[in-house]
DNA sequence: AGCATTTGACCATG
DNA sequence: CATGGTCAAATGCT
């Protein structure tokens, strides 16, 4: 078995046993902040389950296709322009309070097509870059609206701008976490940023995986921020960048390795079980659907 | 008029 | 064959 699928079920199960511990804690006394302790270590674990099995995925697809290329390309048909396009740099954004989705990440978009995705109840929009044509810049997104949340938008960027037309963002975000990865050479990187670039404080949730420290620093930390514009200021902040750390290739045994950018525990402005509570929310969220295959 | 959006058709992929 | 991504003609908007 691979190191990581262990590493997959050490944590599911460990998440069983302290959902199990909660399940007690709720039939017998307990107090709040121990409860609130394991229903976040939970959502952490399981975050970090999805994580690891997803970026799996996608270092097998990444493999294949570095496979693919090696051969000889005479026997592989190829018709369609997307195949050598290649998904280099893939964000996600999950952003809320938009009217339409139409997030204002300061640059210019046209939508060129839509589609209904078998299994989601809203359609996904697709957007090139308006300069397109011109700059011939072949940065692309698509955003579909979420079916759990209705206020949620889902963005997914591919490809990077080329184009030097940017404006300055507008757009008034509750909550914005964003992953991305990409490839250079022979390695591939996995990070999380904010595209937000003034924060000034915050009101954000962020996720250890210290205790994965011992099993080889192969996944990092998440973190999930909540800010707005208000009046065009900058009301919250966003997650710090840390240091990045290689998986481990002796265990992997592939010439590729990884980079997760990484953050530190904390829980800020938790002075309120409700901000807690909705922060935790964000999470929920977060780990259902938020990357999309 | 010029540009953006809509929407059905087309095509690649699994 | 089902699905998702793109194309391009038709339509809408300024």
């Amino acid at each position: 078995m691979m190191m990581e699928e262990k590493l997959v079920i050490n944590e599911l199960e460990l998440g069983k046993e302290l959902a199990n511990r909660l399940m007690s804690n709720l039939k017998h006394t307990s107090s709040v902040d121990s409860n609130r302790t394991l229903i976040s270590e939970i959502l952490r674990i399981y975050q970090n389950a999805i994580f690891m099995l997803r970026f799996n995925e996608d270092k097998n697809i990444l493999k294949r296709s570095l496979e693919i290329d090696g051969k000889d390309s005479r026997n592989v048909f190829k018709k369609r322009k997307v195949s050598e396009k290649k998904t280099e740099k893939v964000k996600v954004f999950v952003a809320t309070g938009q009217e339409n989705g139409s997030i204002d990440d300061g640059h210019c978009w046209r939508k060129y097509g839509q589609k209904e995705i078998h299994g989601s109840k809203n359609p996904r929009a697709y957007y090139r870059c308006t300069h397109r044509f011109t700059q011939d810049c072949l940065a692309v997104k698509q955003v579909q609206k979420s079916d759990t949340d209705p206020l949620v938008y889902e963005v997914k960027y591919l490809g990077n701008h080329t184009c030097d037309n940017i404006t300055s963002p507008k757009t008034t975000m509750t909550t914005n976490f964003s992953v991305s990865s990409f490839e250079e050479g022979n390695r591939v990187h996995v990070t999380e940023q904010s595209e937000d670039t003034k924060p000034t404080k915050s009101e954000e949730v962020m996720i250890n995986l210290e205790d994965l420290e011992n099993k080889k620093n192969i996944f990092r930390t998440f973190s999930f921020s909540n800010h707005e514009i208000d009046n065009g200021v900058w009301k919250s902040n966003i997650f710090s960048e840390n240091f990045v750390e290689d998986l481990s290739p002796a265990t992997s045994g592939s010439a590729i390795t990884s980079e997760v950018l990484s953050a530190p525990a904390s829980v800020e402005n938790s002075e309120t079980a409700d901000s807690y509570f909705s922060s935790l929310d964000n999470i929920i969220d977060f780990g259902q659907d938020w990357l999309w295959s």
